[in-house]
RNA sequence: UCCCCGAUAGCUCAAUCGGUAGAGCGAGCGGCUGUUAACCGCUAGGUUCUAGGUUCGAGUCCUAGUCGGGGAGCCA
């Protein structure tokens, strides 16, 4: 009797003389006219690939032996044995080998060779299928892990907020209108659009955050987080920008932003100590085939504490550091990506919180400090990647809120419920929000945020 | 959206001053080998992104467009 197991168990502790039944895909296949050849099996299941020795003597080895080309699909009943030559530890000794699928070689666009990511970006459906992209697909899952262990670990609830909203008003940017209206039809006829025939009976959108929901059950059930993915539909053409990408984002009562910081420190290195522990492998790989620098670079966030500097210190700091700027700095504006690159590479060479932000320039829901001028807001800026966290202490009274809506040009009926919250048995409480691909991007090196998710989606691309 | 760069074989790229289109890898075939990004030989493979223009002659110069990359802004 065989047993079926995934070639990560095979390589890793597998049973030394038993038969075992491997399947997934060909890599490579080196062929001797001796009559036997190496068949490099990959299933996906870890980095490496498990090297099937397959002799003339397995049945139909003539007719299959052409057929195992770098990209079919076979199945392979055989003795995982130990392996007399350099390279691996242990090798499999088909008995029984299927062809479950074949891929022309002439047609099948993986190659026995480097791609660039620019390629396989056109072929997204096939690029998992390569060493980045398998050991991508990996690590961001176990990112993920780590993500709920850390909050669940932690006694926090997982809030599942709403993906379709009509509050038109969240302000953070561009959103995504959700209709069911026939707008080719409604075009030709130029007619007025009137939602209330639309699928909600009013305008609808795709979340740009779930914070505002995400507070509702703070201020309920306690520590809590959301998870999911998150929609903007700015004209963003960066590295660093995707029209859809994952967001996680805890809110807590009782918080004050000092809790927030900490708390997005300890999570930050808590996930990265994680995937470093978990993902050794695909990690080395990154090291080695995409930037030397990541686990150093990993390793530096886990075992230090981030720099913390005020946005009025950081605006010191920028004006005295004698660098040359293409933009000014100037109290009061917005730092360049220049600028916070120059904090978290040159200055600090770690991650940098920026907090007490002028509140001109920041959101209406970050409380409002004692001076008049700044808000208590923060922003964890990290090498490579840029602005991973965005997040605040939230403004508890109700007046100074109202207030500020007013002064940011919105319209507090519209936010009702939200302000219910600081009608209601207020409470101050805090919250952030991380971009799950940037971290991708600092942990794997990779410089392109749409080759850290499986399916991109950018202006002009949903391919897929 | 703005600025810069690019598009040549399946992939990555080369082609001097404007003068008959090349390599490596991949693929096929053969050789060799407990091989392992194997190695050696041979073969096939091109509307040089598209449309105009300049020229005796355009991959190369000019104009427009399409697509791609990088940077900026917006942010996570």
């Amino acid at each position: 009797m065989s047993q079926r197991i995934k070639v990560a168990a095979a390589l890793k502790n597998g049973p030394i003389g038993a038969l075992v039944d491997v399947r997934g895909w060909v890599r490579t296949r080196r062929e001797s006219k001796q009559g036997f050849a190496f068949v490099e099996l990959n299933d996906g299941s870890c980095m490496a690939n498990l090297q099937i020795v397959v002799d003339q003597s397995v049945p139909g080895y003539q007719q299959f032996i052409k057929q195992l080309t770098t990209g079919s699909s076979i199945g392979v009943i055989g003795e995982l044995k130990a392996s007399p030559a350099k390279g691996q530890a242990v090798e499999v000794h088909a008995r029984e080998l299927t062809v479950f699928g074949t891929a022309d070689a002439e047609k099948y666009p993986l190659q026995k060779k480097g791609h660039s990511f620019e390629f396989l970006r056109e072929i997204a459906h096939l690029r998992p299928r390569t060493n980045t992209f398998g050991a991508m697909a990996r690590v961001r899952n176990a990112l993920c892990v780590a993500i709920h262990e850390f909050f669940q670990s932690r006694g926090f609830v997982y809030v599942h907020t709403p993906i379709v909203t009509t509050s038109d008003c969240e302000g953070a940017g561009q959103m995504f209108q959700v209709t069911t209206l026939d707008l080719a039809r409604l075009a030709q006829k130029q007619a007025e659009l009137d939602y209330t025939q639309d699928f909600f009976g009013k305008r609808a959108s795709l979340t740009v955050s779930g914070q505002l929901e995400a507070e509702t059950f703070a201020c309920a059930v306690g520590d809590c987080y959301t998870f999911g993915p998150t929609f903007r539909a700015e004209n963003s053409n960066t590295t660093r920008h995707l029209s859809e990408f994952w967001m996680v984002e805890p809110e807590m009562p009782f918080y004050d932003l000092n809790d927030n910081m900490r708390l997005a420190e300890d999570f930050i290195r808590s996930i990265i100590k994680y995937v470093l522990d978990h993902c050794a492998d695909d990690m080395k790989f990154f090291a080695e085939r995409i930037d030397k620098t990541v686990l150093e670079t990993a390793e530096n966030i886990v075992n230090h504490d981030f720099a913390r500097v005020s946005y009025t210190e950081a605006i010191e700091i920028l004006e005295t550091c004698g660098q040359k700027f293409e933009f000014p700095v100037q109290w009061g504006t917005d730092l360049q990506s220049e600028h916070e690159r120059y904090l978290a590479e040159q200055k600090f060479k770690r991650p940098v919180i920026l907090y007490d932000y002028p509140r001109a320039i920041k959101s209406f829901y970050m409380r409002c400090n004692e001076d008049g001028k700044t808000v208590r807001a923060m922003d964890v800026l990290v090498p490579r990647a840029g602005e991973i966290i965005g997040g605040s202490q939230r403004e508890e009274r109700l007046d100074v809120l109202i207030e500020r809506m007013q002064e940011c040009g919105l319209n507090p009926d519209d936010y009702w419920w939200y302000l219910d919250l600081r009608r209601y048995g207020t409470v101050p409480h805090a919250g952030f929000g991380l971009g799950l691909e940037r971290v991708l991007l600092l942990l794997t090196g990779m410089t392109n945020i749409r080759d850290v998710i499986p399916y991109p989606r950018t202006p002009k691309h949903a391919e897929f």
